[in-house]
DNA sequence: AAAGCGGGGGC
DNA sequence: GCCCCAGCTTT
């Protein structure tokens, strides 16, 4: 969960989860889509696949006690692998994320790209080099802190840093322009409607498709376009949203479909049914701004 | 090696 | 509006 996301915003969504799956077990012998409605709303569902599929592995293997285990697992790249290792294990790994990846640039004063790989290597082995190998965890935990809490990106409280005495970036008063990252995917503006249909307290929604690229299996609200002879009504609002670089303007509209048929690949869904689908967060505001949710 | 993947909060 | 977040997988 914590994989590109403020734990701020994790805390809520860990707390439900562990109550629901408080043990790898009962993770392992889940559905796929409670896993997914619990996940809703935090974004990167492909983690929440990865994390169903390592808890059947450790379930029937057990828990890999060491890094090349750990990161045989799905969801597991080398920054989690390493902390699980130091963390849990005590072993010389050191654990790489953004955090330690601006303090490292900064005290080293090195304006590479971080977004691509040689400098991230480079970088990474430079903080293996620093780890204390007595203390792994304990290391790995001060580094990603102190990038968390005083190394800030924009900010950088270099009066109270421990390590102003040896960043070159402080000494060469580069901190706040450093790491350096380039590469932007252009965004890309959309305008799109979806459809509120009602019918006797259900609202009609559509199931994106398994081989979608985002979001398979997510239920949305349909877009005219999803039920033929459908006719649009009065406004619910407009409102934004953002998925990677596209930016969405989504206008909500009252709709009526055609009596008989449900068109494919949707269903009629109560909104005491919302909670146990996997639904996407453009169907939640629009809800929202309808008044159903 | 680069692109794609969600969503929210801070500035 | 842009940046960034206890990154990983796929192309």
């Amino acid at each position: 969960m914590l994989q590109q996301t403020r734990v701020e915003a994790v805390i809520p969504y860990y707390e439900r989860f562990l109550e629901r799956f408080p043990t790898v077990q009962a993770l392992a012998v889940a559905e796929e889509d409670e896993v997914l409605a619990l996940w809703s709303g935090l974004g990167y569902y492909s983690r929440a696949r990865n994390l169903l599929h390592a808890a059947r592995a450790i379930a029937a293997g057990g828990l890999p006690r060491n890094h090349e285990g750990l990161r045989a697992l799905a969801g597991v790249g080398d920054y989690t692998a390493a902390a699980i290792a130091s963390i849990a294990f005590g072993l010389p790994h050191a654990a790489v994320d953004g955090n330690v990846l601006r303090v490292v640039a900064r005290v080293e004063n090195d304006a590479s790209d971080i977004g691509t790989s040689g400098p991230r290597r480079r970088f990474g082995e430079i903080a293996q080099s620093w780890l204390d190998v007595r203390h792994p965890g304990l290391f790995n935990q001060a580094m990603m802190e102190l990038g968390a809490t005083v190394c800030l990106p924009k900010d950088p409280r270099c009066g109270v840093c421990p390590l102003a005495a040896a960043c070159r970036a402080h000494r060469e008063g580069t901190a706040a322009q450093l790491p350096v990252k380039l590469r932007k995917t252009a965004p890309v503006a959309i305008e799109a409607v979806l459809l509120v249909v009602r019918n006797r307290g259900r609202v009609l929604l559509r199931r994106r498709e398994d081989s979608a690229r985002r979001m398979p299996g997510f239920w949305d609200l349909p877009a005219p376009a999803d039920i033929p002879g459908a006719r649009a009504g009065k406004s619910h609002g407009t409102f934004r949203h953002t998925i990677t670089h596209y930016h969405y303007t989504f206008t909500v509209l009252a709709g009526t479909a055609p009596r008989g048929l449900l068109p494919a690949g949707c269903r009629w869904c109560s909104s005491a049914q919302f909670q146990e689908i996997p639904l996407s967060t453009t169907a939640c505001k629009a809800l929202k701004l309808a008044g159903v949710l």
